[in-house]
DNA sequence: ATGAAAGCGCTAACAT
DNA sequence: ATGTTAGCGCTTTCAT
């Protein structure tokens, strides 16, 4: 039933775009819904007066496209999945907008689905591809799961963004963790530490266990023995994980006198719990983080840690993704973005 | 064309579900598609043996329903739009998840939009209401925004969150700002400050003047007079904001012993900008800040704050947005939830 | 309990 | 340059 917009007011539409279709316009204009649909989508054939009738129709009318007939027409729904483990983490929220506007710039929209890294609900997701729900999908899950979804989904479109394992054949964007986590350590060997500890998170992820061998790697080269005692997992990357696991490494008998966290929002949560326990930063300890999201600059002290490009990286992962959407067949590359290690005063 | 799913593997579909159709699927039970969409559906009206045929035909040929179709028959895309002027913001994220949450139980997804508060792309979006893109939609954006929407869009089905003007006459759910803020001040003039500033944010968020409001409020029920040298607007949320205007603050002739700043982000940063300058907190100065973001403990000192209940205000919005889609035509209420002064070391 | 058939609103192939 | 028409794959009357 038609209703009217705004019916106390001069500029009314006179009829309710709910109601209004395709082959409406066409009536009004005085032309086929073929014409209609040509100057809808900017074919170039229509004559210059037609196209003024058919537009002077769709404004008078107030008509929208449905895009539900339009997908299932066109046989795309313009979707992008986006999965993610914690999108309330700034790390992947600013890789999240990186994605979102390049999708945006080729008319995709983006859905986002935040998995809290559970193999269940991502594989729920990932049939979302197979109903037609989405087009593509960018993956930022645990290697171990995506592992999992090559083997059963190796076919359909999706890309692996940071965390990634070349062995599964799946598109990727990322950094070289290993390198990257060497240049952290490294660094603390070289302003005088030797007793380096590593504050990991969970390990199901790759970029976990390439960050450990990063930091093995520095310890080794610079001829320090690697200590067990000094290696602490935590599950996840909450604040006050990273708060907890700090204050238990400060209780042993040998407490270390610098702190690698593979991430910044652990290292942030290092730095409270040290607080807690008294322990000056950087004087009793240095602390390297890794991300550099924007709050790093902002603590008391400010976290040196390891610079992602995360805008980029996001960014790259979508224009991957729609490459292969584009030329179905083709292989896209996979590829690394350089890091950047940022001293400031927290080591 | 069909293509084996894993074709060196045991377990394998035989036709590629991207090809099956309803009609294959038909086919294969030797039912009709409507006997077929029945089982999909969970009608009652299927004989269980002819119900177990139909599955095995489904899970045989590896179907899966293509929702584009089913969206364009039952009219419904079953996505929920969010606006948000920043989703990077712990503080929208957290609410983003709320909403995310209950929409996934009622088997709607989420479409979330960072509009960067620009009107210009806020209008965009509501235009995806129009062209069926998206079922309903939650605004979190100013307040200034939405009462150009409402007048233009007041039919469409839609609810404010967190930033909400009753006048405008859409559901809405938030808090009450100007009380919050008003405690926030109260608590600072208990601790024996006088010279409270503000750090404000745009004030085309009504929530803004509403804070603003509140602190006015204490201020004058103490006996104190307001002072304009001590209220800051900054543009945005961002921490560096903060930090800067309360760096220019601590330069006046009178500089403040208290600051009451209307986000959390906003009050971190100001800790960072006073201690740049050589300020300590809360000996110096007090900060009371506002949302209680799951950073606000693990700053040093911890924040003192107004905790708004994020997950709650998400969850129902969602919640009335869907009791609005689901009866058209009455009216859904408008909601006020509790809020909470959360007595950290800042103030 | 099941089937036949009519569309949902659009795009595009095929006329003209 | 424009029109006619056949679907896209599904849900849902309406028959039986």
């Amino acid at each position: 039933m038609a209703r009217k917009q705004r019916p106390e007011n001069g500029a009314v539409v006179d009829d309710a775009a709910a109601d209004v279709s395709i082959g409406d316009v066409a009536a009004r204009a005085d032309v086929s819904v073929a014409t209609v649909s040509r100057v809808l989508n900017g074919h170039a054939n229509v004559r210059p007066a037609t196209r003024e009738r058919v537009l002077a129709a769709i404004a008078a009318s107030g008509y929208r496209v449905n895009e539900l007939a339009r997908n299932l027409r066109t046989a795309e729904s313009r979707l992008l999945l986006t999965m993610v483990p914690d999108f309330g983490n700034p790390f992947y929220a600013e890789i999240v907008r990186g994605i979102d506007s390049v999708a945006r710039q080729h008319d995709y929209f983006t859905l986002l689905c935040d998995t809290g890294a559970d193999p269940g609900r991502e594989r729920n997701y990932f049939d979302l591809l197979r109903r037609r729900r989405a087009d593509g999908a960018i993956c930022l899950d645990p290697a171990t799961a995506q592992r999992a979804f090559a083997e059963e989904s190796g076919a359909l479109p999706w890309i692996s963004c940071c965390e990634f394992d070349p062995e599964i054949g799946v598109p990727y964007v990322g950094i070289d963790n290993r390198r990257a986590a060497g240049d952290a350590v490294r660094h603390l060997i070289a302003r005088g530490r030797r007793r380096v500890a590593l504050i990991n998170s969970d390990t199901t992820y790759l970029y976990a266990r390439q960050r450990e061998q990063g930091y093995l790697d520095a310890l080794v080269e610079a001829g320090i023995a690697p200590n067990a005692r000094l290696q602490a997992e935590v599950g996840g990357l909450e604040y006050d994980a990273g708060a907890r696991a700090a204050c238990a490494l400060m209780q042993s008998s040998e407490p270390p006198d610098a702190i690698f966290a593979v991430s910044d929002t652990l290292a942030i949560g290092v730095i409270a719990g040290l607080r807690a326990c008294g322990k000056r930063v950087p004087d009793d300890v240095a602390i390297v983080g890794f991300d550099d999201i924007s709050l790093a600059a902002q603590i008391d002290p400010p976290l040196t840690t390891v610079a992602q490009p995360m805008r980029e990286l996001g960014e790259t992962a979508a224009r991957l993704l729609l490459t292969r959407l584009a030329n179905a067949g083709k292989a896209v590359p996979g590829v690394l973005l350089p890091h950047r290690l940022v001293v400031r005063r927290s080591a």
